[in-house]
DNA sequence: CTAATGACGTAGA
DNA sequence: ATCTACGCCATTA
């Protein structure tokens, strides 16, 4: 049990259609002020491990890019298209409308 | 044991 | 509202 599996405890919790920050994550694991942590642990994140990884974006509401990911950024915005959630001319989503509140 | 690495958040301008 | 700079810690080789 290390501590990122803790944080992929948190983000399987998040309900599909619905979206939580790194920052969220972080402090629901314990791990409060550290939301990168939640961003260094999802790098490392594989499909075995069935964490919705795509429900988790930034403070601004917006989906951060990573070249290592399975396939690219536009990957995980279709993952939430195909929950309902709409993005904005810049790719942003109402953090106010999908923010998932911790169950 | 040390060194390298890596998806963020906040404050100030 | 946007842009820049800085802090920060677990995991792996």
């Amino acid at each position: 049990m290390t501590a990122y599996d803790r944080i992929y405890e948190i983000v399987r919790q998040i309900p599909p259609g619905r979206v939580a920050t790194y920052g969220q994550v972080a402090e629901l694991a314990g791990y409060g002020g550290q939301a990168r942590l939640v961003g260094y642990a999802l790098y490392r994140v594989t499909e075995a491990l069935a964490v919705p990884w795509h429900r988790v974006v930034n403070a601004r509401g917006e989906v951060s890019q990573s070249p290592h990911r399975y396939g690219s950024d536009l990957y995980q915005y279709q993952l939430l298209e195909q929950e309902g959630v709409e993005f904005d001319a810049r790719g942003r989503l109402c953090l106010k409308q999908y923010r998932w509140s911790g169950e």
